[in-house]
RNA sequence: UCCGCGAUAGCUCAAUGGCAGAGCAUUCGGCUGUUAACCGAAGGGUUGUAGGUUCGAGCCCUACUCGCGGAGCCA
């Protein structure tokens, strides 16, 4: 039998349709029931008048709980008043699936309850809003990338070492070669793909394990990393503003209804257009100073540094050649500035932060190896990434994209934690 | 790891050291157009845990547990 989803309403107008679905709400008044149906497309008011439908079913229709599964069978009416301009004047009430005292009410609740009862919290409006446009931001990914000539080559999630030699990793037993660690980025995969074929991006999840304890971490994140042989670090730079361009605008295009919901300022993201502001680190410096902010130079940026600095722009900002004591091994130092690194950090506008860190990638095998060796790290763990040097070594240059953060700005959220099903925090995994 | 704040009904919160309260949810009743509907009634409590001060502690003190916000680190 063919299915029909309140999204799809306008097709039925005077039709009468069978909904399956859920009980969001109820209303009464005398001899009149209002019915919020949701179908996970959408919501519709049901409409349930006595003399319409049996006795039995004017009954049940009133002792109906919260999140009930429920099949409705009506007449499709036009009815402007009603968000998305359609009600169902019902002549028929099934219950699949009775619900009673569903912990989650109309009315306030807070953080730790409704984590508790995020498998539960998902079913509400505000939550599938979310989700749906964290799948439309994964999908502009997929679409950017892909009609690019890139390909997608995913990187494993457990490794032999930690990629960047810094981060606190998850350990575990891996039979008898001892530990594997859950990965940190694909990054060190990611170029290996590029020398192979080009354009590559690897996505998945990745894992932390520092303590951290804010709005902007989790543990376990996911992540999207570009890597394209020959692209230096301006050419890295075009490709990170022209995404996060695609990616907004595409939001805005299809996701304006979700972005209501969430009551998001969309003149905010309008602006989101290329070119973004691009400014040295020495430039974001002096930003600072201006600004009264203490800072030592020479230092990576701290949070509120951020927040000053890309305050400063209406779109996200991208702050490039870092001292490169504060940045990872594998980043190219500028032949212009030894102490700079070629780095790229993109923060996002409205205090959100850094969503994207990139680099040009040092592709000379004795620089790299020097690199190594300064940072102490173990130069036969790195061997296979060496090779990628000692055969036919290139210029290249990628980054790494947040999708938890990039979701929380683009939904305007407080907190990465509601930007994914099920939030993988320090003092929380579950459920 | 450090700094700050908090924990009272299923949920969100009140309560000068002196009778444990409200709204929502639940149950019952009312209303033929409600929009987090509304109106009336009822049930619902070992005040996070363990000690201490006091005639008397939800409130003051100590420790612990859990949570929230932030720092560092990072995306």
């Amino acid at each position: 039998m063919q299915k029909i989803y309140i999204k799809d309403l306008g097709q039925y107008v005077d039709q009468t349709i069978t909904l399956k679905g859920w009980l969001y709400n109820k209303r009464s008044s005398g001899k009149v029931r209002f019915i919020i149906l949701r179908d996970g497309s959408g919501l519709l008011q049901c409409v349930v008048f006595k003399g319409n439908v049996t006795p039995e079913v004017f009954e049940l229709s009133d002792k109906l709980g919260q999140e009930s599964s429920i099949e409705v069978t009506g007449k499709v009416k036009v009815e402007p008043r009603a968000p998305g301009g359609f009600e169902l004047d019902a002549v028929d009430v099934k219950l699949i699936s009775e619900s009673k005292d569903y912990p989650i009410t109309p009315k306030e609740h807070g953080v730790e309850f409704l984590m508790d009862k995020r498998h539960l919290w998902l079913r509400s409006n505000r939550q599938a809003a979310i989700l749906k446009i964290r799948h439309r931001i994964v999908k502009a990914i997929r679409d950017f990338f892909d009609d690019r000539g890139f390909t997608l080559m995913d990187a494993p999630i457990l490794t032999p070492a930690a990629c960047e030699g810094t981060s606190t990793l998850f350990e575990t037993d891996y039979f008898e070669l001892g530990k594997a660690y859950l990965t940190q980025s694909g990054q060190l995969y990611a170029e290996a793909g590029a020398m192979a074929l080009g354009k590559v991006y690897s996505f998945g999840p990745t894992f932390r394990a520092e303590k951290s304890k804010t709005r902007r971490h989790l543990t376990e994140f996911w992540m999207v990393e570009p890597e394209v042989a020959f692209n230096d670090l301006n050419d890295d730079m075009d490709l990170a503003e022209e995404f996060l361009e695609y990616i907004v605008q595409s939001v805005l295009k299809d996701r304006a209804e979700e972005l209501k919901v969430l009551e998001r300022d969309t003149t905010k993201l309008e602006a989101v257009k290329r070119p973004f502001p691009r400014i040295s680190y020495d430039e974001a410096v002096q930003i600072l100073a201006k600004n009264n902010i203490p800072f030592d130079y020479g230092n990576d940026l701290g949070a509120t540094d951020e927040t000053v600095i890309s305050s400063q722009f209406d779109r996200p900002v991208m702050v490039h050649r870092y001292p490169s004591e504060v940045k990872a091994f594998y980043m190219k130092r500028d032949p212009e500035n030894p102490k700079l690194a070629l780095a790229v950090d993109v923060l996002a506008p409205e205090g959100y932060g850094e969503i994207i860190g990139g680099s040009q990638r040092e592709d000379d095998l004795d620089l790299l190896l020097e690199r190594i060796h300064e940072h102490k790290l173990p130069q036969e763990a790195f061997e296979w990434y060496l090779d990628l040097r000692r055969f036919g070594s290139v210029p290249h240059s990628g980054f790494g994209l947040g999708i938890e953060r990039t979701v929380a700005w683009i939904c305007g959220l407080e907190h990465v934690r509601e930007t994914i099903p099920f939030a993988r925090m320090i003092y929380r995994n579950t459920p």
